[in-house]
DNA sequence: GTCTATACTCTGATAGAC
DNA sequence: GTCTATCAGAGTATAGAC
């Protein structure tokens, strides 16, 4: 919705939402039906698309939700604060992230394995932006000797890589540890230890 | 096909899992189409599915295949050799397929986002097992003080993630980084540098 | 072995009563 | 605002000619 207006309307435009994120997150864009989220949703099909005008129109909802979401943890890190400080803070926030929601994490894996075709601007826009920021950030920090030289960019890469593997590769994560284990916080403690190392000047 | 005979029945079989290869990876199962695969393989669409019964036949075709490949650079880890060339060895030859068999690793990935409906067994099978022996030889490595101690199925875990990356989400890597870059050739030199820091005792 | 034609099901979206 | 009924198109799979 544009303008959601009454309180029922904002509550059942969420409750799409959410089931929406269910579905497409566990079966991507074309393999969600409208069926699936009716019933997620606990809302008729017609209800639907009362409320959006396509399954499309619900799918660009919630990557446009997400985008910012997703930024905000990297938008945080501070040219102004503490090196290691900083950079541990944003691989800390990208797990809990991870942890906090997957749903959101795997919408967007598979936005990108399949070409990013609807968000694809978006990446080449605001994304690029904002890294390319941060890597003239890192690399000031690398010339200064705070912390230890490599391409800035593959660093934030490696960030990404390290923390959403943890929500979208769940299933097997969880399948090779066997039962018994935290994954999440085992990931939080191994991942301080691997960038601590790979940072030190 | 169970036994294929003649020479045409095996090309053409090999025609068809090469285009399914193509339409899965980018789209998913429930994404893709027989027409789609059809129009790649450049036949029509009944003759695919007088090669296969089906178009879940196609798809489990493929991750069949697919298992044995994937866990061939871990089994050719070595416990008789010497820990970091055993290791950094495993790391390249990783990355390398990422770049040459992209496909494949999009394919994989598709599953495991989907909860691994078709390959789930193989995973806690398997996979599992081959991961429980090679933990044991890489504890071992850090028991003799070898390699610099860490949880062993999380180092393992690192690997796979960091190097599928540059595979899984190659549009995003290709738009963050812009025009003029290698992909791949970076990565290399950026995990070689990594994961040796990481590994120093 | 390969094609055209088609049966049948699923799915996105609309019409219209209430 | 929400429902039942339904349409139109896409998609998997089969029948049967060649």
């Amino acid at each position: 919705m544009a303008q959601p207006k009454t309180r029922i309307q904002q509550k059942n435009s969420d409750t799409i939402l959410d089931a929406a994120l269910d579905v497409f997150s566990a079966s991507g864009f074309r393999g969600s039906t409208l069926d699936q989220i009716a019933e997620v949703a606990g809302l008729s099909k017609p209800n639907l698309l009362y409320y959006f005008p396509s399954k499309e129109a619900i799918h660009t909802a919630l990557l446009s939700e997400l985008l910012d979401t997703w930024l905000d943890p990297l938008r945080a890190m501070d040219p102004e604060g503490e090196p290691l400080v900083e950079i541990m803070g944003y691989v800390h926030r990208k797990l809990e992230i991870s942890r906090d929601y997957p749903r959101e994490s795997r919408l967007f894996a598979n936005e990108i394995l399949q070409g990013a075709p609807r968000i694809l601007a978006a990446i080449e826009g605001d994304l690029k932006t904002l890294v390319d920021a941060k890597c003239a950030i890192l690399q000031h920090w690398m010339d200064q000797g705070k912390i230890a030289p490599m391409p800035p960019v593959h660093l934030i890469f490696a960030i990404w890589s390290l923390t959403q593997h943890y929500a979208d590769f769940d299933v097997q994560v969880r399948a090779v540890l066997g039962p018994g284990h935290d994954p999440f916080a085992e990931a939080d403690a191994f991942l301080d230890l691997l960038f601590r190392r790979l940072l030190a000047a």
